[in-house]
DNA sequence: TTCCATATTTGAAATCATTTTAACCATGAA
DNA sequence: TTCATGGTTAAAATGATTTCAAATATGGAA
């Protein structure tokens, strides 16, 4: 029976990256959250109660180097800042212009896993929607009732 | 016989927006320059020669107001500065990881235009691909032929 | 174990796109 | 002419991210 720790750490060394205990914390949040699709911001708060001499740098470097390595995906959806993506497996991204919430999409799409388009090599496919999530437009709904 | 600036002029009165002169030729800008995918700052750098007095947030603000009465499209797929679109049909963008050059493509998807996904609102769709353009993979084929 | 080269972490400073602020200017109605 | 409104401008502020240089940790060779 191995851990979930145990098992970041194989996947850690598999990639070429020493698992130093900065990069597993950061690694053990980005799991934890995969929901959130977290900022810089907000792995680094969330980690310096644990880890009081952690720097944003840190945070950034190792970010940068998961990026590299395929192990995580930049989400730009919002413009302002990077949120972070664990998961690899291709799916669209919903924001949400009233509340913020990032909403994981799957759906098929045709172009899907193409590796090329119109002779182009295809390395990256980003799909954000905006709009108005369905909790947010409830709420709306409700208060115009009233 | 309607001029192309004449044709501006009216597409921003119908927006309610005061078709000034500096409105106007960023307007002009974006129209003839469609491909380029032009940033604020390569708007400002062209418009200086002819407009001496032209400040960078003027630019920005036009923009944001362009954005607003929906004549532009904002591009933000390199993640550094948004690229401003005047063609509202809905298409794709390539990013070339080589060259920068962004590429327009057209291709049908099945969620295309609809207005709704999970009971979401849709009010945007942003489709961004990355990877390395057609001529750049000719140059490194070549140069690997040697 | 001890020593050393290398990789990683850290905080401070720099960068750079964008926004905010406040003054100035143009337009048009009263 | 006076006034209100909206547009333009330059300078300053903001905020996410990168760069830099020093300090520290790590793992292998001796
Ligand atoms: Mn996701
Ligand atoms: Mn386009
Ligand atoms: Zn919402
Ligand atoms: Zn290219």
């Amino acid at each position: 029976m191995i851990s979930n720790m145990e098992r970041l750490k194989i996947l850690l060394t598999e990639k070429g990256l020493k698992p130093t205990y900065q990069r597993l914390k950061i690694l053990e949040y980005l799991d934890k959250h995969l929901d959130k699709h977290p900022t810089v911001d907000m792995i680094y708060e969330a980690l310096a109660n644990k880890i009081p001499t952690i720097s944003m740098t840190t945070v950034y470097n190792t970010l940068n180097a998961f990026q590299e390595k395929g192990l995580v995906n930049p989400v730009t959806i919002t413009g302002t800042e990077v949120r972070y993506d664990f998961l690899t497996l291709p799916h669209h991204h919903f924001l949400c212009k009233k509340c913020g919430k990032i909403i994981d999409i799957d759906i098929k799409c045709p172009i899907g896993d193409k590796k090329e388009i119109y002779g182009h090599r295809i390395d990256e496919f980003h799909r954000y929607i905006k709009g108005v999530c369905k909790y947010c437009l409830k709420k709306e709904k409700n208060k115009n009732k009233h």
